[in-house]
DNA sequence: ATTACTACTAAACGAGTAC
DNA sequence: TGTACTCGTTTAGTAGTAA
């Protein structure tokens, strides 16, 4: 994420400028008075100028009685892109994603069987956007945090996958979500697909075979990265 | 304004933490997983960790597997004031302040008789809060930097003081700006008040007499922070 | 007044490693 | 796996000062 080491010393700088107006309009700005602002050195100050100066986040003309001195367009992109990262982590009511983390089990084949119900599967392709493999990947959530986590995740919005009834029997609604699993494949995490598991249980699925696809063996950990929704 | 030198690294960890959701929940965060998010070593993304937790910015819990870790209130309150801050800053339209600097001059004495005529005394004291000493303080501004900005703040909002006619004559509308003069007295800047002194000279009031308030002498250097409105 | 160089000091970093 | 200690190395910070 961070393109270079202590850019964000960079930003907290740019940001003591742009609280001084260099962010509008050209400011006459000393390295002296910067630096009380910065609470450091006045060769402090200056350096953190020229590093900026050198990076193309202001402009600066020196003069005899101190630096003028305004924010790039570049800088500004650089303070604008810390503003809307902020707005956005103050202003969303859930986390962006949740990690949960679990062993892979060997369940009762069932899961096959659900997902292929053609009902389901049309959902599956239209709300989550691929075709399910037809199977589960059942993870067992072993340590307390997972497990409460999973239960936070139920208040989270979902992806509804709606129920159906047909001849025989009914097919309960299910509730999922987009997740990313092993940090490499795409997929989605189906909560309450059946009920014989309980809460420190989890089911995944994908477009592939995850088992093979990730060379997964029953007691391997598994991490799923769970997206929320906006 | 930075209440501890580094602050602001504190502050990039706990927005890298929220990042992860440790602002809203408790999340589990390796120091290895936070070194590579911060483009750092595990040991520095640990010794960080300790740092926040000393300051209660976070609440920590040591599992074997990684820390679950929790943005405290304290520390979400850090976060939000970068956030205002940052919001401020972007989204208004003028600096909070700029700063102009002119030499001391002695004028023609008129600025007095302008400042008593009661309906703009009485305007000032309304508008500006201040009963003003009956005189003005003259400052030539001496750089085209000072100039360029005297000229932009003409079209910054000010407060306006409305003109008025006696039987004898018209007095003309008046634009004031309030100030802080050489970092101490609260006054006003004041703009064609009369149209004698060019673009490069600036008049400035206050409730005390500034030349002798501030032991002042023709040729001395004046700083004046005009306050621009929300 | 300024800026910013050089030379030095202080602090932060991270490899190795214990637990 | 984790965290976090020590300690040698690297980097940042500052005083003095020239321009």
């Amino acid at each position: 994420m961070a393109a270079e080491k202590h850019e964000w010393r960079n930003l907290f700088t740019l940001l003591k400028l742009a609280e001084m107006g260099a962010h509008r309009r050209t400011a006459k700005i000393s390295s002296e008075y910067l630096a009380r602002k910065l609470d450091a050195s006045q060769q402090t100050a200056s350096r953190y100028l020229i590093e900026l100066d050198n990076k193309g986040w202001i402009k600066r003309t020196i003069t005899p009685d101190g630096c003028l001195i305004k924010i790039t367009e570049v800088g500004l992109k650089e303070l604008k892109r810390l503003y809307s990262n902020l707005r956005f982590l103050m202003e969303a009511e859930y986390p962006p994603s949740i990690t949960l983390e679990g062993v892979v089990f060997t369940g009762l084949g069932e899961g096959a069987y659900y997902i292929s119900r053609e009902p389901y599967r049309k959902q599956f392709i239209e709300k989550l956007g691929f075709d399910p493999y037809p199977g589960t990947l059942n993870l067992k959530l072993t340590t307390d945090y997972d497990v409460k986590t999973r239960s936070e995740l139920e208040a989270y919005p979902a992806i509804e996958i709606e129920g159906f009834k047909n001849e025989n029997r009914t097919f309960g609604p299910v509730k999922t979500y987009p997740a990313i699993i092993e940090n490499k494949v795409k997929g989605a995490l189906v909560l309450a697909l059946r009920s014989h598991y309980d809460a420190s249980v989890i089911e995944v699925i994908a477009s592939v075979f995850l088992r093979k696809h990730l060379k997964l063996k029953d007691g391997h950990k598994v991490k799923v990265e769970v997206l929320t929704l906006p």
